[in-house]
DNA sequence: AGGAGTCCTTGACACGATTCAGTCGAGCGC
DNA sequence: GCGCTCGACTGAATCGTGTCAAGGACTCCT
């Protein structure tokens, strides 16, 4: 493996101006750059990022934790976050918790043995004394999609409560009374208060929180959905609720899979409203209602916030950045005609 | 930051014995071990992976380029790949070129200044000499979606002459004679592959080349499909394509939704056949016909096959692992009673 | 001519962990 | 008691780069 020795003896400069070529060109002159330059070329050679990262003490890399990379929200919002981190020269190391502990603990050490400058994580758990200490260990994190309690961590998240609360008033404002909330596992955050805004848009509406069923998954994917699905069509049609709102637009689609396959009519039968407002949202069997979130500017925003706290160090406030849910409506909880008020 | 040396001091042992604490484990005696863990964790210390390193060399670390994050099967395949290299105790860092040259050479170049052992990637463009020249540098290159010419690299594929032939034979079965091909850019391989697939099932229909449009788009995303179909709508109706065979499942989505938009029935005036299955296929508007690849198991194989190579180093000889994809029909191409064969 | 100033270049040390030859002491057989 | 082996530990060299004080060459000015 060729190193800047080997260029330097071949170019016959010292090994400071091979360096010096690589980090500082102005301080060379044209013709040793352009000499160097060449060398470099001619032995292939790449600096060794070790060793590198290891005479500077501190790196130009910021971890990205997201719970699962096979959901649209967190491709999306991590598009966002490269595009920041990358303008400002520095990389991106881009983790998949997959919402199990173990990984993220195994993924945080990760990133703490290669000295990243900051970690954007949104949290399996409310883990926030984990986190305030890998802070206090010099490293910045900023918490994504999730808000810090105690403000002792920058973070930028949407109002879920909110966006909860929207969702399930549209629904009765269309005449349902009973509604179902599908959503899981409860360790997330995100599900506990989009639960929480539901819960209040109900109790608003003058009805009491049994109206409120919550159907848990083990997880937010299609096929949690499915199950959850097939659970809410296991009660008597009586009883059975009229609406569903689910935690996240996976879900809905696994839910109206579901709900197809048994030849229940969405929105006639079922209504159905979702959230995030993914791409694929729009271009389901029934297009969904849902809940958008601002993805990428949500990604942007966390990485400029972490580039901001690196670079004040010191001197440096936490902020929380919460950005205003917004409810889309499509044909899947289209209010019909006939329907009566019960 | 703390160092195996304030470790050493603090437990009264050399900076040699902590280090075969944490590497070693046996050549210690365990009073001192439990000393010496006790110590670490009461420090907090964590060790430098950039000089660690540096010191061994070589790293135990993956690169996985894709050409774009935000589509499924790309994050299907992702999986598989960190299943595999997860199991084996080795760290995978994923890059999203985007399709750009660009960002993928500036990745490629990340990579190797990290001096990973291999990198498994979807090129860009059919770069096969310079990731040659890669490979010839001591990094272990796997192409993944993708066959490698003339088997001087290890290949994990899915035969897309074949799926572009089965999706096109099955819609010449159902009567229809005009087909348009959406899908680019042209410089993707698989692209041209669909392509070439489709063109034989043609020729062997007895049917001129030129009864297949080729609909040349700048990305395989939702937003271009969109745009093609509004090209292929632009036709004049007696001419245009009663069916559309799409490169990949977004692109299909994306069409699916223009039409619709624009009121032309799938699959009644239009019939529409994507590729991948994605999950998302399923649950479309109208569900999608799809040609199926083993995305999760494409990710293993090629994580094996690197895996593999690392190990055996000189006596390897590649391996192009070629998988079969598998025509799923839906309804966005059932046959219509009522269409007559031209 | 000599001093000051500018522009390049050099060479040695430091970063933190690994590794290996070597030290030390205990245990053993004779 | 001597020599030997063995286990446990030490100490210094080393990996490839960045940094910085110091020095060399050259020009300009008085």
């Amino acid at each position: 493996m060729v190193s800047i020795r080997d260029v330097a003896s071949h170019a016959g400069v010292s090994m400071g101006t091979v360096s010096n070529v690589l980090n500082q060109p102005d301080l060379v002159s044209s013709a040793t750059r352009a000499r160097v330059l060449a060398t470099i070329d001619e032995l292939g050679f790449v600096p060794n990022h070790a060793a590198r990262q290891l005479r500077r003490g501190r790196s130009r890399t910021v971890g990205l934790v997201v719970l699962d990379v096979a959901n649209p929200f967190f491709t999306d919002l991590a598009k966002g976050v490269e595009d920041t981190i990358g303008t400002a020269g520095m990389a991106l190391i881009f983790c998949n918790s997959d919402g199990d502990q173990t990984r993220e603990d195994a993924y945080l050490d990760l990133l703490r043995e290669q000295r990243v400058r900051g970690v954007l994580i949104t949290p399996v758990d409310d883990a926030s004394a984990r986190l305030l200490r890998l802070r206090d260990r010099g490293v910045h994190v900023v918490l994504l999609d999730r808000r810090s309690r105690n403000a002792d961590l920058c973070s930028v998240s949407v109002d879920d409560r909110l966006g909860g609360e929207l969702a399930v008033r549209h629904l009765l404002e269309a005449g349902h009374r009973r509604i179902a909330f599908v959503g899981g596992p409860v360790r997330l955050q995100q599900v506990r208060d989009r639960h929480a805004g539901a819960i209040r848009a109900i109790t608003d509406g003058g009805l009491d929180h049994d109206s409120l069923l919550w159907l848990d998954t083990s997880a937010s994917t299609v096929t949690a959905g499915r199950d959850a699905a097939a659970r809410l069509l296991g009660a008597p049609r009586e009883n059975r609720a009229t609406a569903v709102f689910c935690a996240n637009d996976l879900l809905a689609l696994g839910v109206l899979q579901e709900l197809t396959r048994q030849r229940i009519r969405v929105p006639e039968d079922i209504a159905l409203v979702g959230y995030d407002d993914i791409e694929f949202a729009a271009a389901a069997a029934i297009p969904l209602t849902s809940v958008r979130q601002p993805r990428q500017r949500l990604g942007q925003t966390a990485a400029a916030l972490l580039l901001g706290e690196v670079d004040e160090a010191a001197a440096h406030r936490h902020q929380q950045v919460v950005f205003e849910p917004e409810l889309v409506v499509r044909e899947s909880s289209h209010r019909l005609a006939g329907r009566s008020g019960g």
